[in-house]
DNA sequence: CGATCGAAGATCCTATAGGGAAAACGTCCG
DNA sequence: CGGACGTTTTCCCTATAGGATCTTCGATCG
């Protein structure tokens, strides 16, 4: 029984390492600010260290891990007020500006088609040369109702009590942000929320919080300005949900 | 005589061959698309494979490599029409921002203290826990003389010509707008700009192009509107500064 | 009692060797 | 003459061993 999942081997060893350390990282079976040895991770995983250290390079980068030069990797600390308030700030740049765009284009294409300066750009964008699986990209009259699907999707999960319940919320949060980030057409802007969000979730997972009614509520309210094709108003929509959501996670730093 | 500069083993190996790779992608040594042989690069910076792998790996991170599983790495390859409308896209989401949060700040610091709602969020993360080394935060004061400084630096280098003045061009091109980043007080935004910074980079230095007047000149302005302290103003000037950069370089697509 | 210095332990970092998969080439067939 | 198949070659990927460095713990001195 190995310690990681293989699929078929299509991907390299460690591209799997990467995904379950990443795991790892994100479910806090590691403490934050804990150190991480390379050797007994391989050991764990049933792997040689040099697939790991690959891993870890990469978990770097996104600012999952942290690496002191000649006394090895630790996990990501937890984030400080100010790197908090940061973030936050982030998000009101980007998902914003990602929620606008999504406007624009329904509204482009529900009008006629792209009529704005810079048309074709994201069109062409999101019929790019992709990933190759997985990415189909449907007419714009569904790219509404998809929205709204994630957006009611049962808050409370049916069976699912305390941690899994905050993990059920979060996934599904997470899901709905990604897939809008992912309609603005611009794979940039997509990968920069979603690299975002793994810092966010790391710190919602230590102080469990989840406002389910809340937060579907703001977020249908966000795909009704889509809907109208208002791309203001849809900027207006997501920024208020990004304030009103910093503003509850807020009293978890009332200690520091 | 070795292949790579060892300061004084104050960092890890790895890290200087990731220096020097991103060096020799970032000066098409490599040219776009071509195959990167592990062992070969290795051999010729005169360390073994394992560090190589490890530098590829932040490399792919920051996208200057492509990774294909089992059949290796290969430099970035130049950036198709889609790809160029939406990096300019994302830096007019970023730097605007930007500009924007530069204005605030200094227009905050200098009438008294901050009085804007979220106050405190921007000064403190500036004064939050540094990398340690280098980051000294002057007073509001020579904030502005500093990236005026960087504006007006002469335009013409003097004794450049031809590959040399552009790579002048673009560096101080790129100190500007880091600069006006890193003083956002965000650092997560200021990681950003640079990450993005690389790409254009890659395509400029294919496409030599430079504008030195014109380029200085909306600084300049974008330099006045922060001064004014109008976060609007500084971030339509930027916005502006973006889109007329964008259209020097269109011309370069006519063939595609 | 606290701080500094020294040594042992643990860990990271680097180098080398071997197995396996994919791509490229040449050859054969239609 | 074009396409498909088999073989060869190249290259990536993984595993193991040894040297250098930092951290930690204990003892000693002020």
């Amino acid at each position: 029984m190995n310690g990681l999942l293989r699929p078929a081997r299509r991907t390299t060893l460690a591209d799997d390492v990467y995904e379950s350390v990443r795991a790892l990282v994100m479910d806090h079976a590691v403490a934050p600010g804990e150190r991480i040895n390379i050797d007994a991770l391989a050991r764990r995983l049933e792997v040689s260290p040099t697939p790991v250290r690959e891993a870890l390079a990469r978990l770097e980068a996104d600012g999952l891990v942290r690496k002191r030069p000649l006394a090895g990797y630790t996990a990501a600390p937890l984030l400080t007020r100010a790197e908090f308030d940061e973030l936050v700030e982030m998000r009101l740049i980007l998902e914003t500006a990602s929620a606008h765009r999504v406007a624009e284009r329904f509204s482009g294409r529900r009008d006629a088609t792209g009529s704005d300066s810079d048309s074709g750009s994201g069109d062409r964008a999101a019929a790019g040369n992709g990933d190759g699986a997985g990415a189909d990209p449907p007419g714009s009259a569904d790219v509404l109702a998809q929205l709204r699907r994630e957006a009611e999707l049962p808050d409370q999960v049916p069976g699912t009590e305390g941690f899994a319940a905050i993990a059920a919320f979060t996934a599904q949060d997470a899901r709905f942000h990604h897939l809008l980030a992912e309609r603005s057409g611009n794979r940039m802007l997509h990968a920069a929320v979603v690299r975002l969000r793994a810092h966010l979730h790391l710190f919602r997972l230590h102080f469990p919080t989840a406002h389910y009614g809340t937060s579907a509520r703001e977020h249908l309210r966000i795909v009704d300005a889509i809907g109208t094709g208002d791309p203001d108003a849809a900027g207006s929509a997501m920024r208020a949900h990004l304030l009103a959501a910093a503003d509850r996670h807020l009293p978890f730093f009332e200690g520091s």
